[in-house]
DNA sequence: CTGAAAGCGCTTACAG
DNA sequence: CTGAAAGCGCTTACAG
């Protein structure tokens, strides 16, 4: 009705910009508003809104709906995310905290856990804690301020105290490839089995001083797989003292200390089950730097597989574990779950023995 | 004033929980709001949130302020981030869409990124692409809903209509390690330089045919690093036939075919450039495969550093490049530069030759 | 069968 | 020096 004003600003005229014009075509690119599609179809904003979700409790002609539909697509309207969810109390958003995202084991869990976020229509926000417990301390804060639905919480830098915190807040969370002590809600791999399934590989290719370097302490992953190692060697008969057993971390640096470690001890063993495809990386290095020769002297087999592992010299024998279906299977549980029931699942199958050139029969020396 | 009126409900109970009980600590969990502190302080909802922003327009008695920040300690109140972004119109959230979070080179963008978001008080939202056009289309349409402050684009899968689409619809973006035609928003690494350096390496050990496996046709980094080869290899006056050169990707996979090829044809070089770390790896390996010894018969270096490049055997020599800085400062200009101002930087310094096993000087048999 | 209204939890110009 | 009010862009019980 009113045309636009010609304003006129004569002496005062100022650097700024931001003269009120009714509308400037060209510039600005105010968002399009629920207001606009229904002005533009002729409706109530409510209509709308109930068109594009699809109320069932909506009965309308066919020919608003389509003239609904059709304002849509010419303004190209997507509607507002953040009013949606203030309105809703639903982010729409899920988090996943993860130690470091130069770690390929969890690039597999965040691909999973991205897609199985998308198939619900949803996005995920993944933070590292690394090293600095300020980092945490600011995705925790962030966290609590409405803007996640559920937490995914892979790595170590969870403590109970966190968890009380999220518990305060009302913030459903999952522990995601490790579980912790009064926590019961994780989800986790096989981790005893990976590690059962490679020693027997070890044991079906004939040897008998198969020695572990294992995971951290007081990762549970770790305990996990040690317990696999040596379960499956007991039910062959075969020893497990301390001495063949070496700890490290999940690091290429960490496997290659803990490997020469374990290579200058008195009795030397023919094979080796390496907790961690990144630490077997390591312990390739050292053998190779010991001149210790892979697989003729010492066969070699990790938990994981990465494309990396194909590439390596020797390429190296690994058990594929479904990391990706674990971060998807993460977010499903985490969306479909009550917030205050309990979720302990090992994610099923798919372990399987990836055969490659690190792995052989003992020499006949011994 | 009004005490808790006891609600019976006789008859007509249900199953449903949400009884409008005024107030039952134990459960809910409903989050501190401001009107809580407000009320708990004796002020208005208006007051506190001044006080937590600090507004200078703002004189209040200190003992006023006290109350009210006494209040939110108690209540431990968080203010929501929805609801503060819907009014400020500002998401305190950035994007960055990489093509895959497997590859470690974004890992050092991602964390550098991450750390400036931090720093800003923003949140960081990653997203990968992956092969599957789907995924893309997916982030950039959840992006249009008002989700972000702008966007970071790292990786290929960027096109113009891309660009245009955000554009249209005021998002501020930003290219990373990659430019694009008619595109003048870009953040680079001095890729030329990075090359220039490594080649002047194997020179100065006394090379003359170095070739290189260079990375895709349509990479931008791939054609920045090629000239760098050449230009170096020129100033020394060494010659840059085609034959020298072959195409790989970024993928220990194609390093290892791109290396096979070259390793076959007839006059074998002495020396490569390898213009990723991730295809160096295939580069080592190929090498092996065919019995070519490194760095006796084939030197090898490679542009980006990786923790994973000193464990390999032998260890690589690379060129490390300041990969975090790069995505730390991508942030940065994004949040402070217009909209609709170009921005065209090369990250600058901070490239380190950095000398392992797989450089040495030529067999001397030539 | 459709519209008007309230409200999610904030911030900020505007009164008093 | 502090409070009341409007409004960001949605959704959804509630009227008519």
């Amino acid at each position: 009705m009113t045309p636009p004003t010609e304003t006129k600003t004569p002496a005062r005229a100022t650097t700024t910009a931001t003269t009120k014009t009714t509308k400037t075509p060209a510039q600005a690119t105010k968002a399009v508003t629920l207001l606009d599609v229904a002005t533009r179809a002729g409706v109530d904003r409510s209509v709308v809104s109930r068109v594009l979700r699809d109320d069932p409790r909506l009965n309308i002609r066919e020919e608003t709906r389509e003239r609904v539909l059709e304002a849509v697509r010419a303004l190209d309207y997507r509607p507002n995310a953040l009013a949606r969810s203030l309105r809703t109390r639903r982010a729409d958003t899920y988090g996943l905290l993860i130690p470091d995202f130069g770690n390929p084991v969890y690039a597999s869990i965040i691909q999973g856990a991205e897609s199985a976020a998308i198939a619900r229509d949803c996005v995920l926000m993944t933070g590292s804690v690394g090293a600095g417990a300020e980092q945490a301390a600011h995705h925790l804060d962030v966290i609590g301020r409405g803007r996640v639905d559920g937490l995914l919480l892979a790595g170590d830098h969870t403590d109970r105290a966190q968890l009380d915190e999220l518990d305060r807040r009302g913030i459903p969370w999952l522990l995601v490839n490790r579980r912790l002590p009064r926590a019961r809600r994780w989800v986790v791999l096989d981790d005893e089995e990976a590690a059962g399934l490679a020693v027997r590989h070890l044991i079906g290719l004939g040897h008998e001083r198969i020695a572990h370097v294992a995971g951290p302490r007081d990762a549970d992953t770790a305990r996990r797989r040690m317990r696999g190692w040596r379960t499956a060697m007991r039910a062959a008969g075969l020893a497990t003292p301390a001495r063949a057993v070496v700890v490290s971390d999940y690091t290429p640096e960490g496997g290659a200390r803990a490997t020469r470690e374990l290579l200058a001890r008195a009795e030397r063993p023919t094979a080796v089950l390496v907790a961690n495809v990144a630490a077997a990386i390591g312990t390739l290095s050292a053998a190779a730097e010991a001149g210790v020769r892979v697989p003729e002297e010492l066969s070699v087999v990790a938990v994981h597989d990465l494309p990396l592992a194909a590439v390596l010299r020797p390429a190296l024998t690994t058990v594929r574990t479904p990391l990706e279906r674990l971060g998807a299977r993460a977010i499903e549980l985490l969306a479909s779950t009550a917030p205050d029931a309990p979720i302990e699942e090992v994610v099923d199958g798919e372990l399987e023995l990836v055969e490659r050139a690190s792995t052989a029969p003992p020499a006949a020396s011994s």
